[in-house]
DNA sequence: AATGAATGAGCTTTCATTCAT
DNA sequence: CATGAATGAAAGCTCATTCAT
């Protein structure tokens, strides 16, 4: 097997792309996504606001015509994110509500893995820098959070239940499968060689076979 | 299910604990524990050397009678950190290496989870601040952490060739598997109402799920 | 005779003044002429930078506003004094360029010694902290420096071909008449009770005399 | 004329030597020469306590057992260079005692010279950074150089009021050929290819010829 | 005589932020 | 909308010096 030699990086990937159509219009677009880029790479604390300041081309003073501070760029940066993800899980969610558990869960995990590979960057500010926000602006990306990890908890129950699943410690099982998708981030990327759908496709299987679904 | 409140920091768990017989004595070690708890809570650029020195109780000036630099700092709890999982992964491979690639997989995951558990903040500060690092000082933590990568592969090989695992994707699985472990570090702790030894069981029977291993 | 007292100061003069037209307007400016006066009056390494932001009347984080570090502050004096020598020098050379070799070797002395008397600090600062310099800062200081001490030796070994002066060891006349100048700068001032043109027209004729030329 | 390529360094000379019979034995004595070259490369504030025990080879605290403190060393040698000036310049004033004014001013500037080419370092410390000792520290020292200005200025009178000298301005002429040999510290070294005998007769005669003597 | 550990003060520099223009 | 200048606070680190051993 090829294993690719390990970087000391927090993310591989290297675009600093943001969803569609939440980026806002001008400079403040590109301070958000300077700062997506500096957070993904340096952490909150690691990254100033002259560096960011410096990538978008404008003196550091202008930065604060558009953000009141630096922490109010990382909470839209983390709201954006949870927002995508909460997005994506609940849309996988209703989609397949009248689907099997076994089918709910690959589509609620294969969602999970492609916002991790589409939007690397920000999974891992959205994941990593939430210690680094005031309480009041992580409280909303908190009950996102929250509600997302509540999609996979019921599907799992539901599975449970209903005998498709057969599952000893269902909170570990929430967060091994969880845990599966949040790593994704910091290593996919075009050296790797998959796709994001071989990549979803694959880890949806791991997660049946974590819960002893028939495949 | 009781999906315990989710929590905005990195570790939950408190204990800054390093491994046996690694602690140097006297004022030495205890600024190691202290960068140890203040790295692993805000990351080596959101700590500061007054705020370890602070801990620890010492003027900030003393910590460089004992570190040359607030880097040195890290590079030690990094070494540390990478020589345990290295040393308990080894210890796992040789002492199984006559069994089953099955029972070598799992004795592999459960130590890995093990280390994890054990020293919840050394594993995210061994994880997560790789990157501050200069490349001089991580290099041989690299070295380290790219043979326990391969042992993993290897045994994740072996199974794959004498039939024991049917695995599509030994690379995938490899990085499903490794990222199991590595989460569990974020989350771990008494809140969770799991022994270390359940979460290790638990993992390494997710993990032959993983590979389509009989058990 | 009155030999004033001997004082342990590197410069006796007190006005910390710099050519007309170099010294940029507003605060840019009076960061220049505070490190002119602290930098004669301690050296380099024992002026600090709040000093001289003490001295300005400013915070010292603003001086990094207006030069990138305590080295360019030093550079840029020292790069005024080499300008300043360098335009004087060369200007009394061109404008005696057809006459005797003594009057071109009196010009280039009373400007040498002009220059010391004018701007003693400045030219305490500009022979005595080059060493401070990094290398590349001090460049193009130094290419002014040989310059200046060509213009010297040509117009010497000019006198001594044409029969003018009488000189046993050129080198040795070199290093003494330019050593003449170079002090005036630590003792001339307003308690000396000499003015600037008898010192220079002494020191000129001291100069003649060390080469033997007819006065 | 070969002008050797003028250095940004403060002085030109490398051994760091001091007076025979007036270096202490043992470490206090290798404090003293560290010092020595230290300060005279970098100044007194520039050169580092641990500097200074870094080239003896000790601890910056033993320093301590041997000088009260960093301004002692440099005290120390600044006694030394005085006293080693102030003891030729007076010798050769009392061997000439009785001989014409033009024979002892040439055997005083002999002496000056050579005390800056024997000593070079020394001497750079010694009049240059009197400025950064104690007053008190600083006292004794300014006595015995103002004990040399005068010697230099008595055989100036001396010979102006017999008619050997033909002096303009007296005060001037003695700034003049003292600071001719201040700046011979500065630049003479092996690469001048002059010997210490040829640099203090050539300046001799200079200093013979700013007075008008016969020759 | 020498040391390692310790310290308070200070260093140069960078931080996030403000404000008048 | 953008800027240059400014700031108080704090960063990592070095300073000369002390002290118990």
């Amino acid at each position: 097997m090829d294993l690719p030699a390990w970087e000391p990086r927090r993310v591989v990937a290297m675009a600093a792309d943001l969803p569609d159509g939440v980026t806002p219009p001008g400079t403040r677009g590109r301070i958000l996504e300077a700062g997506l880029e500096l957070f993904a790479e340096s952490g909150f604390a690691g990254a100033s606001i002259r560096q960011i300041a410096g990538m978008v081309g404008i003196n550091s003073a202008t930065l604060y015509a558009h953000y009141p501070s630096k922490g109010h760029v990382l909470a839209e940066l983390v709201r954006i994110g949870h927002e995508e993800m909460w997005a994506r899980l609940t849309e996988a969610a209703a989609r397949t509500r009248d689907d099997s558990a076994a089918r709910q869960l690959a589509a609620l995990v294969r969602a999970h893995v492609l916002v991790h590979t589409d939007y690397p960057l920000l999974a891992v500010v959205t994941n990593g820098e939430l210690h680094a926000l005031d309480p009041e602006l992580a409280a909303p990306s908190l009950r996102l959070r929250d509600e997302c990890r509540h999609l996979l908890a019921e599907v799992l129950e539901r599975g449970a239940k209903n005998g498709e699943f057969s599952v000893d410690d269902p909170l570990l099982a929430v967060t091994a499968i969880g845990g599966l998708g949040v790593q994704v981030a910091h290593w996919f990327g075009p050296a790797l060689g998959r796709t994001r759908e071989q990549v979803a496709d694959q880890y949806a299987r791991f997660a049946l076979r974590i819960v002893n679904a028939d495949q």
